[in-house]
DNA sequence: GGCCCGTTTTGCGCTATCGCAAACTGCCTG
DNA sequence: CAGGCAGTTTGCGATAGCGCAAAACGGGCC
């Protein structure tokens, strides 16, 4: 098995207030493995044995309902947990986790949870704040499909990628990993017919360059200032 | 000041595992007050100062976009807490909390936090279980509102306000705390014409009865098949 | 180097839902 | 008991965005 040096991981918040020899004893229990792009980490409804640290690559936690259609609840950077199910009292996965890239992962098995927690009580505080922050992003969500124009909300949507996973060229801030217009779609409650649409209308005013599962942000300010516009305001 | 019975908390979720004499302690922090109907406990950007836990009545929690409109986030029911803002890392309410009926609140402030949490850790992991549910609970409202049409998600919300404070009659089960169409428009992403609209058809098909702020579903069944159905699925 | 498949683009009609406006109703207040 | 007001109902366009269909594109694989 692959050793994790601490000092990856000793300054992620979930491990803030922990000490060093502490954090060794903590990694002791996990594993580490590597899920190639396009490989599910874990399905949703599945019995929940583990939870992950993300340590490299990026994954994509969706949301399938009844009758098919998928939302992506959210993308998954590295230096993030996910899979929390049972700390969030589910025994089972409530959503579909996938590489979209290729990923290393730390896995501890669900039931080392309550001693680690018992043992380290800063690693709930830590989680508790990661959840809330959670918590609130999905109220923005909400927030915002309820009150703004689909093009208003992909806007934010390509910025708060941008901001979590943004890689900065010359001319512009790419999103490092692939992204297709439907995954936008199911961002942002509307579909990738929509989102290419909107796409194609940025591309002529040069505010982005995208191809395939493969976006830029050329002009990140007139972004902001298009995910701002209310529907009244200002010209088309 | 009203002293608080602990047979009246013991069984709350947020404190389960706790000791009746830690309970006995944990109360005399706290400090008990009453709102109004209609009056705000606190409001969206306020310094967090306190957390409360609602011994009676019903609060509604909205939040309002800097353009001013509002989306409700949630509905407290009895024995539920609220305002966590700082346990969640943040300094500020998210947004405001109204009391929709006469409210009994119980009142931490928001130092006595940390304590509570060192001295009994049951309670951040508590905490955080109530703070992974209502995580689960946005994510679903985000999927509704990807996926379903407005009738569909009306009658969601008002099953899912039905479950929660729900009143059992012998015509149907009436929604216990006065809620508006505004209200129910803005739990859905709706407006509240189209609310109207809907619950006016559903009324002439029997399946409601409601008047001013005040809600009784009649036959709770149909409308979890409405719920159900598809947009494609069925004759209207 | 060519083929195949997943992704993207684009056109076109359709409709669920909004937005505005106006009338109505039932409560609560004075 | 009258009046006023918040909440509700309803009508009537207007339209953003969907849904379907088809074509174009681009990358990777053999």
């Amino acid at each position: 098995m692959a050793k994790v040096d601490t000092s990856l991981v000793a300054h992620l918040p979930l491990f803030a207030g922990v000490k060093p020899e502490d954090l060794e004893e903590i990694l002791r229990e996990a594993r580490s493995a590597r899920y190639p792009k396009n490989t599910a980490i874990f399905e949703q409804g599945a019995d929940a044995q583990s939870f992950f640290l993300l340590l490299h690559g990026h994954v994509r936690a969706a949301k399938t309902t009844p009758t098919g259609e998928q939302i992506v609840v959210r993308y998954v950077a590295p230096g993030e947990t996910f899979g929390l199910a049972m700390a969030i009292g589910t025994a089972h996965y409530p959503a579909t986790a996938m590489a979209v890239d290729d990923s290393v992962v730390l896995i501890w098995p669900t039931s080392a949870w309550p001693r680690l927690v018992e043992r380290f009580p800063a690693i709930a505080a830590n989680t508790l704040q990661t959840v809330g922050a959670r918590l609130q992003e999905s109220h923005t969500r909400i927030l915002e499909m309820s009150t703004q124009q689909v093009e208003q909300r992909v806007a934010h949507a390509l910025l708060r990628l941008a901001k979590q996973s943004g890689k900065k060229l010359d001319h512009g801030i790419e999103i490092d990993f692939p992204i297709s217009r439907q995954d936008i779609a199911q961002m942002t409650g509307t579909t990738l017919h929509t989102v290419s649409r909107i796409l194609s209308g940025w591309e002529s005013q040069g505010l982005v360059e995208s191809g395939r599962q493969r976006i830029i942000l050329r002009d990140p300010h007139k972004i902001v200032l298009l995910s701002e516009r209310t529907a009244d305001s200002g010209p088309a």
